[in-house]
RNA sequence: GUGGAUGUAGCUCAGUCGGUUAGAGCAUCAGAUUGUGGUUCUGAGGGUCGGCGGUUCGAGCCCGCUCUUCCACCCCA
């Protein structure tokens, strides 16, 4: 053989194995998304970068995969700009289409797109691989799927809970433990008002983000070189300290803040989720959690952030409210809600914690043997009755010797094997061999259909 | 984007101080067994030692560059 194909960095093949397990986790989480009325969508691979330049802050930019042009894609670039190797000037003349970084821009392009068409409160769910060129380690890739829900069209805080309510259930079905992060952005803007650093609500935020990480001292340090007051530094720190239980933390952050009007309205928002949830049964932990920031910056109202409590991996599911994403696509004022699961690491959890159901691919439940032509026409009639019965069930495709088809069952965990030759052609019945057990014995089809019926 | 580690058969990995023809287990294929799998035994195939360049009489081993994978940071699902 010569060289050994690969594929590119950060993206994998899945097995059949892989293929079962993954469609485990997406089937569960498809069917809460139905149970609670959201409908499907998909939107293409890739879209006009003009749709997507701009929405992830400068980072974002960086990590978008681009797709050149086609055909003479150097047509409309100068001389001087290849001499002086502008990759910036000619990027924007060479490609104009890239493939997308996540599944709620393209949704926001979908609504405003469709708008005329959909009935609001429009609740979607769409589950796609996304693509970013980040440099992939544990738990990270460069092609992966969100399995996203949103409601957009509706102010309404129900909407937040019911998302937490359908986070609860998936987490619930694939046996996971969790626990659900909340914040509010109105509660951060309010935090830098107060400190009196509106401008630079973003810095303090990713800044204190890190507390757990890297502690007080250097999340001084770092305020200090984000250009923010000692004084500021100084109101910030009682907040930052702040503890007990989320209804403890909501009253004393509540005096705090008592001078920001956002802050106050981002204090009332997250109470009444609480106070709806907690009419609820949930399984899964709420928590409110003043250092959750999430770096997407169109989220306006609460965020999202849930994090597996057995396993060492980032978020595994994260969303927020976005007052205005369709905004920008000339559709102001309408809000949107929505949360995304990051199945790939769902998947990473569930398989470090064996946490995958075992009988998931006997997908065949009976082989025939293939003893030639004559055996296998008089088989075919015979496999015909038994797909319709609705099992599962295939023919050696080849004359093969006994040992190889034989063996061909057990490496694929198929638990029957039927043998017809001539003396059960003629006597009409089928040689069945349990493979788990060992047993053979001749039935007839009522018979063999009852037994596979049965398992 | 920054820093660190890594790469030898399809997979997991040995390979001494730089020294003859680079090994093992698993997997694959064939045979023992022409209508019976798993277990066993025998045999076979399979290598650009990640790539390119350098040092050397001689490089899997030393040096440089590059790529890959992994880890930390940044950021993120």
């Amino acid at each position: 053989m010569a060289q050994t194909p690969s594929i590119p960095k950060g993206t994998r093949d899945f097995s059949p194995v892989e293929m079962v397990r993954r469609n485990y986790i997406f089937d569960h989480i498809k069917s809460v998304f139905n149970k609670y009325g959201y409908l499907p969508i998909e939107t293409p691979a890739m879209e006009n970068l003009s749709t997507l330049l701009g929405k992830y802050g400068e980072e974002g930019d960086k990590l978008l995969f681009k797709i050149l042009n086609s055909g003479d894609f150097l047509a409309g670039v100068n001389d001087d700009e290849l001499k002086e190797k502008k990759s910036a000037a000619i990027q924007s003349k060479i490609s104009e289409k890239g493939l997308r970084y996540d599944l709620t821009v393209p949704f926001a392009r979908f609504v405003v797109q469709h708008r005329n068409d959909l009935v609001f409160p429009f609740k979607r769910y769409q589950i796609q691989p996304v693509w970013r060129a980040d440099k992939p380690q544990k738990g990270r890739y460069r092609e992966f799927y969100q399995c996203d829900v949103d409601v957009i069209g509706s102010p309404s805080l129900l909407n937040e809970v019911e998302l937490i309510k359908i986070i609860d259930e998936v987490f619930g079905l694939l046996k996971m433990n969790v626990v659900i992060k909340l914040n509010n952005r109105k509660i951060l803007a309010g935090i830098a008002e107060t400190v009196g650093a509106a401008d630079k609500m973003i810095d303090i935020t990713v800044a204190i983000d890190k507390l757990d990480k890297i502690g007080i001292d250097k999340v001084v340090v770092e305020l200090k070189e984000k250009g923010l007051s000692d004084e500021a530094i100084e109101k910030l720190k009682p907040i930052l300290f702040l503890k007990g239980e989320s209804a403890e933390k909501l009253c004393k952050l509540r005096t705090i803040l008592e001078g920001s009007e956002t802050g106050i309205k981002g204090i009332s928002e997250i109470k009444t989720v609480y106070d709806f949830i907690n009419g609820l049964n949930l399984k899964t932990k709420v928590e409110l959690d003043l250092t959750l920031a999430r770096g997407l910056n169109y989220y306006t109202g609460a965020i999202f952030e849930v994090k597996a409590l057995d396993a060492e991996i980032g978020s595994v599911c994260g969303g927020g409210r976005y007052d205005d994403l369709t905004g920008i696509f000339g559709m102001p004022d309408v809000s949107g809600v929505g949360v995304s699961f990051g199945a790939d690491r769902i998947y990473d959890v569930l398989l470090q914690l064996n946490a995958f159901p075992t009988e998931t691919l006997n997908t065949t439940k009976i082989l025939f043997v293939n003893f030639g032509d004559k055996e296998a026409a008089y088989c075919l009639n015979l496999l015909e009755k038994i797909r319709a019965a609705g099992i599962n069930a295939e023919l050696y495709p080849d004359a093969a010797k006994m040992k190889k088809q034989m063996g061909y069952a057990d490496s694929r965990k198929i638990p029957f094997v039927a043998m017809i030759g001539e003396n059960e052609m003629n006597e009409n019945k089928i040689s069945l061999k349990n493979m788990v057990t060992g047993e053979q014995k001749p039935v007839d089809l009522t018979t063999l259909l009852s037994i596979l019926q049965m398992e």
